[in-house]
DNA sequence: CTGCATCCGCCTCGATACTG
DNA sequence: CAGTATCGAGGCGGATGCAG
């Protein structure tokens, strides 16, 4: 009943034992972005196949990288344990990789709004924040998150920022991810009103800098 | 012809289209520590099959991630681009995270010494190296590499130590391993005879503390 | 001898139907 | 809603064949 796996006493080929099964690493994906049921997982992975999802879950529940949370039946779900947790960096590593890898939206390919939020933790660049203090605010679809700054070290938030955001964003998930992926430029985006941008001008440049989508320096910030 | 791809536009699903099919990220693991001929994967790789090795050879090549190198049939082989190099830093991500999934070591796995060069890689943490400069050699079966730490800025590279290191651990693979995967301290592996150190006492703490195998804090480097 | 291509049995995958 | 059972199709693994 064990699986089948690579017989070699290395780090990498241990975690490919676990991780490297199709869809394994795109639920892991969906639950960096919170728990999830069941059915949350279903219709955020089409194709997978109801006793696939199943299986992986059981294994991945198995092998301690996730955990079913909320007991009370309202809320069954699940969850990553902390081992789980511990993908989110080489996770972001590969998204950001595969942004360079993505062409122009196919049209066949679906694009969900929460997966911006990942691509601005991939894109994120914390050695380009040295002296900005300010919050950028991102309305992609449904999904609301924001980039806040606090003394050089940025963080990558779901929700709305609590106060004036230096800048805000709206725009749809696949043109965002098209500018992740550097098919659309955002004044591309802008010119053909497919992108909507609030807020002090120099700011969306600091937030364009941070976000490695303009090269050189960004402008500085006012006191 | 084009074959089963997620259909998401995402960058991890992007990723994972190109590197996520079995086999895949373990050549380009081999690849990272130099380039191979294809005989040389097929060894490094049992199990793999000539077919596969060959299919994600090619597949890879004409996604940018490899492509051949030596055009002089004496040196004829694969090596990576520069698109595939990048896939390092997520890809000791993942490493790293697998030494923690690996139990003992069965016997039924193969450990390879250049693996062990990888785990050091995977391994090393750099904020750990502040106030630093020395050298530490490995002698892990046939390979040898050392990290150089200049100016608290460690660096893992093959080969020997041009010069004296300040400590040099010799042992086979898989008691290396054994080591990173927390299977084994250094301790017990140096009371049972399979692992050799010569050096400093207290340079050999640093190592430790810089590879994660120690905790709290090293011992102060001497001047 | 190295570097692949072909063939075949098997196991995983994907889709649908079904159960608690 | 949350899975389990089933089955056809296709990817994988091993052996073998063949060309440079």
């Amino acid at each position: 009943m064990t699986r089948r796996n690579y017989g070699q006493y290395c780090g990498l080929a241990a975690a490919l034992d676990v991780l490297g099964e199709r869809w394994t690493l795109l639920i892991i994906r969906e639950l960096l972005l919170g728990p999830r049921r069941y059915g949350e997982l279903l219709a955020e992975l089409p194709g997978i196949g109801t006793n696939l999802l199943a299986d992986r879950l059981k294994f991945l529940v198995e092998h301690g990288v996730l955990r079913r949370s909320g007991a009370t039946g309202s809320e069954r779900g699940y969850e990553l344990t902390e081992l789980g947790e511990q993908l989110k960096a080489p996770i972001l590593g590969l998204a950001r990789w595969g942004l360079t890898m993505l062409g122009a939206p196919s049209g066949e390919e679906l694009a969900r709004p929460h997966w911006g939020f990942l691509a601005v933790q991939a894109m994120l660049d914390p050695s380009r924040a040295a002296g900005i203090d300010e919050a950028y605010e991102f309305h992609v679809g449904e999904a609301d998150f924001h980039i806040s700054i606090k003394d050089g070290h940025p963080r990558a938030v779901e929700g709305k920022f609590a106060g004036t955001p230096a800048m805000r964003a709206t725009t749809d998930a696949a043109t965002f991810l098209e500018i992740g992926a550097k098919q659309l430029t955002p004044f591309e985006a802008l010119a053909t009103g497919r992108l909507l941008l609030e807020g002090d001008t120099s700011a969306t440049m600091r937030c364009c800098f941070l976000l490695g989508l303009a090269p050189g320096a960004a402008p500085e910030q006012a006191a």
